[in-house]
DNA sequence: ATAATGTATGAAACGCATTTCAATGCAATA
DNA sequence: TATTGCATTGAAATGCGTTTCATACATTAT
């Protein structure tokens, strides 16, 4: 294998110009690039990548912190960065979080370190603050409204989506209306009970706080919805699902429990994944592949 | 920011003894090791990673070669090796292939370049002689049958699950039976048709190559798997379908064409995700996250 | 008391490619 | 002919942490 020395020694040329013909500069005289490259072939050499890192001072590498790869909102997001960063000769560094701040923090440590030239934050639990302190180290794009901050930024306009879906609920003559989010910490989550609020206010309905359902993320978690809502004396009749998985869920859950659906529970999702037309859902597209593109091309 | 002589300068020690404190080495005086830190404070200093893995020879990364990050077979996987590795404080590049061969290569050559000190394929294009040429950079791991190669892999078997699955639907009374697979050349699939051909000829029945439907990836993909079948005058009475969204998106859209489940046709999947338990979809289950997981051990 | 261990620490070499700066040769313009 | 400018090329500096080797002192064993 050997290094890029032994390659010049072998060519009879300079360092310099091994790393010229390397990286397609001009100024080389012909021969002398043909013969960088047989020395290249013969020793069956390649670049120590971690070299020209170091030397270049970056690592065309950018993280993507998900709270879960398996998620198809997630990998949706992750698909639409991979492709994009892919074509413009960037690579991807996975970190998956669950949701746990000191991995959130790794990641980020990792700018620092200049192990990735720049960190796309897909869902968040460090404040901030914090973030803002490591933008200083690279650039940052989170998929989330930042509220002005200065921090950049692509994200889809929950609070707006969540309204449109309310809003159509109501048309629809639906006055008690539920919802179920995956985790109801997050900005988009804050978004969407602020669009539920509003339009709730409109029609002079109170929010129900039993009909919001927390930690709804997978198919599974339709059936823990639908196992509440039979319990439940007075029922929502129309629920606005954040994931058109766990509108799947309560469907299917639902109808082997005897729900009439729509009749008894309208559903409403977001997402337009595949399997809400597989099973007629109603849903409300999100462009997350074009986002996870956009999310790439602002670092 | 600064390097390491900064520091070393400020605690007034040599570099040997800051990268003795950094790595936690022992036979460093209490009072030193003290300086070493405050000075890193002071300085607000971080290691360049890129000058760490230059200099050690290795990134604690791995490369996961995967076709599509948001299909959930190969999202499952991936999921498994990320929990794994970043317990074991590794990091995870990912190479979305889309099954391009050039792209899959480019991977490879990280491993020679030292960007990764191993990869991960989960799902291969380029040929046996290829792979086994670059594992002398480093450990490969493959999630597929290697067939007595001198590689690493861990695989499921899916001779052995494709004929089980067999064997239930004969046991169920079916004779005419079909098959839907993801890509038909990949080993995995030639194992599935191998099993296919073995059961059928055990009750003297000959393989119906109409009956086999290809690129069967996505829920979506039932759809068009339920107009091939609508439009056959003989058809199948069971399919056996290697992936459950596959299997429900047959059976939601066979429904809604008037297809009856199971009596029209009966229906077994593969991978046991929630989507099946949702549809009530009979599935064997195969341990994706565990493969994920034990893939990385072995590297 | 002497040899043998163990602790503590620094100088210097090593890993490797990029890039700047200076120098040389040659051709085109004044 | 003198001058300006572009094409070509190499020496050396740079980015930065790890690791080996040698050294020095403090113990403990013989």
């Amino acid at each position: 294998m050997g290094n890029i020395r032994e390659i010049a020694k072998l060519a009879g040329v300079s360092v310099a110009t091994v790393s010229r013909v390397l990286n397609h500069y001009p100024y080389v005289k012909e021969e002398k690039r043909k013969a960088v490259w047989e020395a290249i072939e013969k020793l069956n050499y390649t670049r120590n990548i971690n070299a020209v890192h170091l030397s270049r001072g970056k690592t065309s590498i950018i993280g993507i912190i998900i709270p879960y790869v398996n998620h198809p909102y997630f990998s949706t997001i992750t698909e639409g960065i991979a492709a994009e960063a892919l074509r413009n000769g960037y690579h991807l560094l996975l970190f998956q979080t669950n949701y746990d701040i000191k991995k959130e923090i790794d990641a980020l440590e990792m700018l620092k370190m200049k192990q990735v030239d720049g960190i796309i934050i897909c869902s968040r639990t460090v404040d901030w603050e914090r973030i803002e302190a490591y933008s200083q180290y690279g650039p940052i794009v989170l998929c989330e409204d930042v509220k002005g901050r200065n921090l950049s930024s692509v994200s889809i306009d929950h609070y707006y989506a969540f309204l449109m879906g309310m809003n159509y609920l109501i048309k629809k003559g639906h006055r008690k209306i539920g919802y179920c989010i995956g985790r109801i910490t997050g900005t988009n989550s804050k978004a969407r009970q602020a669009a539920y609020q509003e339009a709730l206010k409109q029609i002079n309905e109170r929010p129900r706080p039993e009909w919001i359902f927390d930690q709804c993320l997978y198919i599974e978690d339709g059936e823990r919805v639908v196992a509440s809502l039979l319990r439940m004396k007075e029922r929502p009749t129309a629920l606005l699902v954040s994931s058109d998985q766990v509108a799947a869920g309560i469907i299917t859950f639902g109808k082997n429990k005897g729900l009439k659906i729509p009749e008894n529970l309208a559903v409403l999702s977001f997402d337009n994944h595949p399997i809400s037309e597989a099973l007629n859902i109603t849903t409300i597209e999100l462009p997350l592949s074009v986002m996870g593109k956009k999310a790439f091309h602002m670092i």
